[in-house]
DNA sequence: GTCTCCCGCCACCGG
DNA sequence: CCGGTGGCGGGAGAC
């Protein structure tokens, strides 16, 4: 049977390869091993039939199986001849693909249900590995690949407990929330270009990334709701690589347009830093190897499919996401969980994705502030910033008129923002019950409780939201970094970090953990994140790196908390966030070595009076996480939360409230990874979505009191990039959701979330031009190849032109005109922004290179630009996509 | 030769 | 000190 899938299916050569060669020399041995295999596959054959008739059906899985399967089935056939020797040799005939991390994964899939029914499945790690015959090792590589995708969660030591696909499709929508919040669109662009451009260098490129954000550094685990990660060790552990490196990686095929990612860029996005060269080089071949270690694993999961790209250079190891591609929105998603993505997605998403956005943002504005290290890019960086920073306020009518669908991506942040707004406000003015209808899509999606949940959270933020000043003022702040501010949005981001959102569904909330580094520390030294996203995540500096520093370290004092407090904030969090993830907790703890627990004792106190508060006064609110270093700012944070506390959280962050946003979608935390990384590199940023499992939420409650529901749902962000850039991202929202409508037609562009900023005319005639000039939309697809540089940017345009028109509308005045009254408060803010060069590095900024500097280009370009970032790609390369599958 | 990536050493970490 | 985890990279099999 299988020989005859084989043979139809296209892996078609592989598998006569592959077949020959195990016929030739595992044949006869491995024929009777895989029998035995086989045999004892049957075990699980339930499975295993199911899986023959999955590949049959599916044509993926069948190539898979079809490679896995085929040796053994010919070998069968073959075999027999060849036996003779079995023992040793005949394993060793076997050949590695039997062996694969892939084949293995499969068999490991098969065992369970997609779906599995709501009794949890304990999954023993020695049962498995006895059963699979396979080390231990290599279940651990699968496992974790599966818990990054909240397929299982570790229930114990030895133990897992196995969801299924039943929270894949939410934990997609929060990867790419996050994903794009990180703008690894944009760096994966900026990568593909300059691949284009010059073969490479790397030291080169990616001095070019720190400059510019330096974004990596910081990585975050995404949490799920349900999952917790009971393990300590989960946090500990320098950073369960695997983990955050398989969300990261998922979140770069979620992020690109062409869903098309080839393996050495994703290779450099994972790798943080860079510096040497040298280490470059290693640590290259030790990402890849990973990479395919996750891919592998991925591939089995039907999630991604091998193909080559034909480059300049030559043939590229590539990868084509084949999963769903729409996902439920954030909220949606705790919600519905479901399964099926797409249909949610579109409501949800725009909630969830602009919150995730809205985080990141944040985090990335802040992140950005980093970048002093080229002053130059700093200007680039600042100039983004402003464009975001129009471009949010923008972007709020994108999300009007994105937000559904197409303008996704640049629909997306400003929807995100807009939602959360909406929600926000809902929440806040009405608190609960208006919050409701805001949520309405999400109330209707989750449960009641969940909403009700969700509302206590929005409260503050709508109040934030509602006010645009406020708003404002918190990304001021975050503009202000620039100036002086800067300094001051540590600790706001910090605050932010800590969010908590309701959950809108009981499972909800997702916690994001981030770097120490990446936290605010870094971004209280550097503003700049904004610029690219790239950079955003470098704050690594932290503290130390000077510049920043010191302004940092000044206005950490204002802002207390939040610059010692992330690393205090994180140890101390443990306690306040404790709830989830207490080993978070811990890891943090060892970080923040700095020294102020005390001040992170005094901020978690705060925060759990806060929270208290909060909770209270929410009914659920989403809570965002920050790992331990957060948690001190979660103390500060968690008064953001609380209504009144929202103000200074708006202050603080941005982030927050972006958080806040995202936690209506879905609760993240953020949590740092990395216990003390933070120093010096945080180039990668490291981080793993987990979801918060209700316990934690529980905690919180505890914490806050509000108790509302069970449902609600933390999340976490890395406050340092949320704030700077959701700041834009924020204040866009509230209005922007409102705007985000009209923004629609623009929104079209889909792509990224770019903001939707209404761009002067001048920008409208920019953006025109540019179009004309970029004209090319739709190479994008092309595998997202780095467009050469200006393709890259003309790219976008294609959709820009959507952008355009809406633009024009919006275009009067950038900002202000544009959209009701937040559109101009931001802009106010940005101006500040744009002074500070930290403020600056937006990521899109990163996407056009192109002159515009204006922020209200950017806004422009935002809003188209969004897509034209990932649009950008377009001229370039072209990919062969050729499938593969190996 | 290059691409994949398996294997398993050994460092961590929590207990 | 021990056992569970999992980073990491050598090196070998697959092309």
């Amino acid at each position: 049977m299988l020989g005859r899938w084989f043979c139809l299916s296209p892996n078609f050569f592989k598998s006569s390869k592959e077949i020959r060669r195990d016929d030739s020399s595992m044949g006869p041995f491995t024929t009777p091993k895989k029998r035995a295999e086989a045999g004892s596959v049957d075990p699980w054959t339930p499975t295993s039939n199911l899986k023959m008739l999955i590949s049959a059906a599916s044509p993926e899985i069948r190539n898979r199986e079809k490679e896995l399967c085929m040796d053994a089935d010919d070998r069968d056939g073959l075999d027999p001849t060849q036996d003779s020797e079995n023992g040793d040799e005949s394993e060793k005939m076997i050949s590695r693909k039997d062996k694969s991390l892939g084949l293995l994964c499969h068999k490991f899939l098969a065992r369970y249900p997609d779906y599995p029914d709501s009794v949890l499945t304990d999954i023993c790690l020695d049962d498995v590995a006895t059963e699979l015959s396979v080390e231990r090792r290599r279940i651990y590589d699968i496992m974790n690949v599966l818990e990054s995708l909240h397929m299982v969660s570790r229930s114990a030591k030895n133990r897992y407990s196995w969801h299924g696909r039943t929270k894949l499709a939410e934990t997609l929508a929060i990867l790419r929330s996050v994903g794009e919040t990180h703008r690894y669109g944009q760096q994966m662009q900026q990568i593909r270009q300059r691949v284009a451009d010059r073969e490479f260098d790397f030291s080169q490129e990616e001095k070019e990334n720190e400059a510019e954000g330096g974004e990596q550094k910081e990585l975050f685990f995404v949490e799920h709701p349900g999952v917790e990660f009971k393990a300590a060790s989960v946090n500990s552990r320098k950073d369960k690589s695997l983990r955050v490196m398989s969300q990261k990686f998922v979140m770069l095929f979620l992020v690109s347009n062409p869903h098309v990612v080839s393996l050495d860029v994703a290779a450099k996005i994972l790798i943080g830093e860079d510096h040497v060269a040298d280490q470059d080089k290693s640590k290259f071949k030790t990402k890849v190897r990973r990479l395919y270690d996750i891919a592998n694993v991925l591939r089995s999961l039907k999630l991604i499919e091998k193909f080559h790209v034909t480059e300049v250079g030559g043939r590229k190891p590539a990868f084509k996401w084949i999963g769903p591609v729409e996902l439920p929105p954030v909220q949606d998603l705790s919600k519905s969980s479901s399964e099926f993505p797409s249909q949610k997605k579109r409501v949800l998403e725009p909630s969830v994705e602009n919150c995730a956005k809205n985080l990141f943002p944040s985090s990335g504005a802040k992140r950005s502030f980093t970048r002093h290290p080229s002053l130059i890019k700093l200007a680039k960086s600042i100039q983004d910033d402003r464009r975001k920073i129009n471009s949010a306020p923008s972007s709020p009518t994108k999300c009007v008129l994105g937000d559904s669908a197409n303008v996704d991506v640049p629909s997306k942040m400003a929807q995100l923002a807009a939602i959360c707004k909406i929600k926000l406000d809902q929440e806040s003015r009405p608190k609960e019950t208006p919050a409701a209808t805001e949520r309405d899509p999400a109330a209707e999606r989750l449960p009641p409780p969940a909403s009700g949940h969700m509302d206590p959270p929005k409260v503050p933020l709508t109040a934030q939201s509602q006010e645009p000043g406020v708003h404002l003022t918190p990304r001021t702040p975050l503009a202000g970094q620039a100036a002086g501010a800067v300094t001051f949005i540590p600790a706001q981001c910090s605050p932010l970090i800590p969010v908590l959102l309701p959950r809108q569904r009981g499972n909800g909330p997702y916690a994001v953990y981030l770097h120490p580094s990446s936290l605010r520390s870094n971004a209280l030294s550097r503003p700049q994140p904004t610029s690219l996203a790239v950079r955003s995540m470098t704050f690594e500096d932290k503290m130390g790196q000077s510049p920043n520093a010191p302004s940092a370290a000044k206005s950490r004092p204002a802002s207390r908390e939040s610059d010692s407090s992330p690393l205090t904030l994180k140890r101390q969090r443990p306690g306040s966030t404790a709830e989830s993830s207490p080993s978070k907790a811990r890891r943090p703890d060892p970080n923040f070595k700095d020294g102020s627990p005390k001040l992170g004792e005094i901020l978690q106190a705060r925060l759990k009076a806060r929270r208290g508060a909060h909770l209270v006064s929410r009914p659920s609110p989403r809570a965002l996480h920050l790992d331990p270093e957060f948690v001190n700012t979660p103390g500060g944070a968690a008064g953001p939360t609380l209504e009144h506390s929202l103000e200074n959280l708006l202050e603080r962050d941005d982030r927050p409230v972006t958080s806040d946003l995202e936690a209506g979608f879905t609760p993240v935390r953020a949590v740092p990874l990395t216990p003390g990384q933070i120093h010096s590199e945080t180039l990668v940023p490291a981080g793993y979505l987990i979801p918060i499992s209700q316990q934690s939420l529980i905690s919180y409650k505890e914490l806050q009191n509000s108790g509302e529901e069970s449902n609600k749902s933390s999340y976490i962000y890395q406050t340092p990039t949320a704030g700077s850039r959701s700041a834009a991202a924020l204040e866009v929202t509230p209005t922007n959701l409102r705007l985000s409508k009209p923004p629609a037609a623009a929104v079209s562009s889909p792509h990224q979330p770019s903001r939707v900023s209404c761009p002067s005319p001048a920008i409208l005639n920019f953006t025109l031009q540019n179009l004309g000039l970029i004209s090319s939309p739709t190479g994008a697809f092309g595998s997202s190849q780095p467009p050469e540089g200006a393709g890259a940017a003309l790219g976008p345009l294609g959709l820009q032109p959507r952008g355009l028109v809406f633009i024009k509308p919006v275009s009067p005045v950038p900002v202000q005109p544009a959209l009701p009254g937040q559109p101009l408060t931001l802009i106010s803010l940005q101006q500040p922004l744009m002074a500070t060069p930290k403020a600056s590095g937006l990521p899109q900024h990163s996407f056009f290179h192109t002159p515009v500097p204006l922020s209200p280009l950017a806004a422009m370009v935002t809003v188209s630009g969004q897509p034209a970032s990932r649009t950008v790609y377009v001229p370039q390369r072209k990919l062969d996509v050729s499938a593969e599958d190996s």
